[in-house]
DNA sequence: AGACGATATGTCAACGTTAACTTATGGCAA
DNA sequence: TTGCCATAAGTTAACGTTGACATATCGTCT
């Protein structure tokens, strides 16, 4: 079934085939139609392989993640195959675990397939260089950039809306609020980690942060532990979805009601946390923005155009909803 | 930099590098040597459409979901990627959004790669026949099914589950339990509603189903109205995660408490339900399980074992949480 | 009438890789 | 000494597609 099996059932050449799949050159309407006939005839589908040999490259993006059961991931995958799908572009998803040499595999395996770009979401610590990007041609990376590594990034300002989030927990009374954070090396964990110190430190307050690895378990340990170690703790500003779930396990672990014994500001959205009670603050990630931006990168750079090799700033927002209250010890007045 | 730079720059001939890459046939110690010198030396990575090409297929398998972004199909990618990756085998994962042409097309781009095989949930009343199927030469269908169509299918037991979910709320005395299922055209509506009705009518009850596009938005919808139809309404089994959350988001919308004014029980659990007030109780699906069956079955059909075309069921359970109480009335008794 | 451009189709080669075959050398048993 | 096998490496062809070029017919303009 390949191209030359149409060729012979239709009595023309394979050039005259591939013309009327194409669309391209010169074709009588009475050779269209019995070549059509004939791709129906003897079941055709075109082979991606030979013609991407043939191109010397794949019409496919790659995408390597850390992992796609983290919702920001998902919807950015999705964000991301809209534009993409309409220019007749595949996104290859690939997991990295956040996991440095399953990464180094992941790019390699989508490299093999010489596809038009590399949008890449780095593991902690990555140890990519330019040089390993630049084998790609294009590439942008999203959500977390890489120190030292200049390229094309689209990030959201997580510096100045988690400092947002700090000072509204401050406003509120608080001063002994933790931030529960992602993985310490990684570029996302210190941009959230120093939009809260700079609140913190600009009230004179002294900052605690934990690190997870952004599980939910991880983050319900780390809280409980720090909870254990800091009883005086009232708040917590938390770093993802992910993380937001831990720390409630870790508040319902510690029989600790919210926003009664603690408030909480998380960090990106999720569906459920308008309805949990009490309905979760959140800094809501503009993740579908940051997909269909770092899309249009890619074409960008696909179609040749000029990206500048600097942070795309898509801004996100907080919306205050049930989980902030007055600070335990407010209510009992000394 | 193809297998040609490499063999020039080594001084050999080209079959004798791809020996070497590939650890087949004879090669003295000496030549390895400068072969794999001359691979560093000039940056070889190899390509994947060449061997692909050569080879008549790709080592890859094809995913056709709906929607990504529904934590089941992200769950169920990653168990399915774990399993597969482990023979060197690439998932390449392709949305649907539910939409028939969508199958169609995507199944068509996959069917392009030549892939070992195909995992697909089908969209809703899709139209797939087995002669579809049969181009990929490997199939599994993964928690949907299609109704007249032979395949091996990994699904969980939807009806028992559903219906023990239903029993447990008439249990604690409700009698109008309304179902919010997903599309009405999916089997795996089909199979939970004939849970449900089935438990409803042992009991003497009248079921009401109303049906859903299986996102939190149209089931938020969807309760409000049955609501607004059926004011004695006290409790719900809900089909999904992003139903139950539209479900929750309605009896906050109605301002109705759960478990004090509605009960709820939910199909497949998520991180969050557990530490929701109430927590959820919910049947969990065995995603991961079912991932790995799936998984299996399509490494037993590669390798040429026998697969019968049966449903594979991977049972689920329910869990007791929080969200199930006494119906309203029943706390005033008349 | 001759020349030229538009239309229509065919032939060839190449994209990168590797299976199958061929060639060549050395060692060793008969 | 012959014959065979193990080792080592090269040559050819093919996987499916399409760009570049070649060929051929026709209408139309000078």
């Amino acid at each position: 079934m390949t191209i030359k099996t149409v060729a012979a059932h239709a009595g023309v050449s394979a050039q005259t085939v591939s013309r009327v799949l194409r669309g391209n050159g010169y074709v009588s309407e009475e050779t269209r139609r019995k070549v059509l006939a004939a791709v129906e005839a003897v079941g055709y589908r075109p082979n991606a392989m030979g013609r991407s040999l043939r191109a010397t490259r794949t019409p496919m993006v790659g995408l390597v993640i850390t992992d796609i059961t983290n919702p920001f991931y998902a919807r950015l995958h999705k964000a991301l195959e809209a534009v993409l799908r309409r220019r007749g572009l595949t996104l290859m998803l690939l997991n990295s675990d956040d996991n440095l040499e399953t990464e180094q595999e992941q790019l390699e395996l989508v490299n093999s397939y010489r596809p038009r770009g590399l949008l890449l979401a780095p593991a902690v610590r990555s140890t990519l260089t330019e040089q390993d990007l630049a084998s790609f041609g294009n590439y942008v990376l999203v959500s977390r950039t890489i120190p030292g590594v200049a390229a094309p990034a689209v990030v959201t300002n997580e510096q100045e809306t988690m400092a947002e989030a700090t000072r509204e927990l401050i406003a509120a009374g608080h001063r002994d609020i933790v931030a529960v954070l992602g993985p310490s090396g990684a570029t996302t964990t210190r941009r959230r980690e120093d939009g809260y110190r700079a609140a913190m430190q600009a009230a004179g307050l002294g900052p605690l942060s934990c690190y997870t690895d952004q599980t939910a378990g991880s983050a319900r340990h780390a809280l409980t532990e720090a909870l254990r170690a800091h009883p005086a703790l009232t708040a917590a500003v938390s770093f993802n979805t992910p993380v937001t779930e831990g720390v409630l396990a870790g508040l319902s672990d510690m029989k600790l009601f919210c926003p009664e014994d603690f408030s909480l500001i998380g960090f990106t959205d999720a569906p459920w946390m308008e309805f949990f009670r009490p309905p979760i603050s959140v800094i809501a990630q503009p993740v579908e923005a940051m997909g269909e931006r770092a899309a249009e990168l890619m074409l960008d750079l696909i179609d040749g155009r000029e990206v500048a090799p600097v942070e795309h700033v898509v801004p996100g927002r907080l919306l205050r909803r049930g989980s902030v209250g007055a600070p335990r010890s407010a209510r009992y007045p000394e």
